[in-house]
DNA sequence: CTATGTGAATTTATTCACAGCA
DNA sequence: TGCTGTGAATAAATTCACATAG
């Protein structure tokens, strides 16, 4: 089964193995059971071991999956193997937590540039970042970002899709509660905070 | 096939289709044909089909569906006909940002609590809500609470659903990036944003 | 004897094609 | 004629069971 395509759902999953292989990585461990993996990913062995199985051949039979091999082979497959500036556009709230937020750096982005439409804010520093006028947008083709987080409110978040495309943008990760529409050569995730919250009760034993 | 279970899927998309219901609903429409509402909500008209002949009849041939009846269905489905009280741990840039969002309304949501660790920060109000300490998390059962979002670090956030477990809340939304563990009863939903930006590079174009 | 790797079986979800009602 | 509603066909993902390697 060497040369199988990766289903979409297995792709799903890869990052959440990166991030338990990065937790065992830190503790010195060199290799892992499906079963032990398992217990810390919550994910069934066999469905560990079906994935694992789509790229190759990273396990040693009776002792387990080499850790190392792992995590540098999931991280060329999602393409994380190397730095992927990013930019910000909206320094509210939500994008100021953005800016906080550590967890990007494991996955290997860095965010480079943030943008706000708010003359108060422009020219600011926060995180090490300078905030720079939106229509600064278009620069980002010479500065080699190619990924944006966007966390405008909703009615503005077309307007900077469009201007983050123009910039040469290939992905965009969505915080704006409308669906925004790009060229089918841009990638675009959208989180919806209210929808998963609107999926809870239904999942939640009777009160 | 009227009395059929609905596919975890197809419950996943109820809240898309909500959203989409209400549009058309503040437009004035009365009803809306498959093919026209797969425009609306990006999704197939059969698959938009399908999802609807699950749980019930709210479409009339050669017309389309009524958005109010289905719209209604939608919010008893995934028990949004009531008001939902909801607190919020956690009062830093992302629980500000959960606090001002508009779009918790829209599925009948209302944030009627918020705590925090920080003394600075308790006694406050903000956006109508004072903030309150932590300690007082055990209140949340007399005042009908079942329902939490957890908007604080990795490292407080075990510690906290213990508390909002223990106040009798019976789903969190947590954002924090560790999975935290809890009774088969209560139901968890985590959003890992590094996760979801993690995947995009996967699906951009060649760079 | 342990734990991977993978075909085969099963389950789940999507897509199709068209009968049937307004 | 237009659009729903649904069985049947297809596709996709999960689970199982076991041969196989260390």
């Amino acid at each position: 089964m060497r040369y199988h395509r990766i289903p979409n759902e297995t792709v799903h999953r890869l990052p959440i193995y990166l991030r338990g292989l990065l937790r065992l990585s830190e503790q010195g461990r060199q290799s892992v059971s499906s079963r032990a993996f398992a217990d810390l990913v919550n994910v069934n062995p066999w469905q560990i071991r079906k994935d694992f199985s789509y790229f190759g051949d990273f396990g040693t039979r009776g002792v387990g999956y080499s850790i190392d091999k792992l995590e540098k082979h999931i991280r060329k497959i999602l393409r994380l193997d190397v730095v992927n500036k990013t930019a910000l556009v909206g320094v509210g709230n939500l994008g100021s937590a953005v800016l906080a937020y550590p967890g990007f750096k494991t996955y290997g982005f860095y965010i480079t540039a943030a943008f706000d439409s708010d003359p108060e804010k422009i020219g600011n520093t926060i995180e090490g970042i300078e905030i720079e006028d939106v229509s600064k947008i278009c620069t980002l083709r010479e500065r080699d970002v190619h990924l944006a987080i966007v966390a405008v409110p909703g009615s503005a978040a077309q307007q900077i899709a469009d201007a983050l495309v123009g910039a040469g943008v290939k992905g965009i990760l969505n915080f704006s509660p409308v669906h925004v529409i790009v060229p089918k050569k841009v990638k675009v995730i959208t989180i919806e905070i209210a929808m998963d919250l609107a999926r809870l009760p239904y999942y939640m034993p009777a009160s």
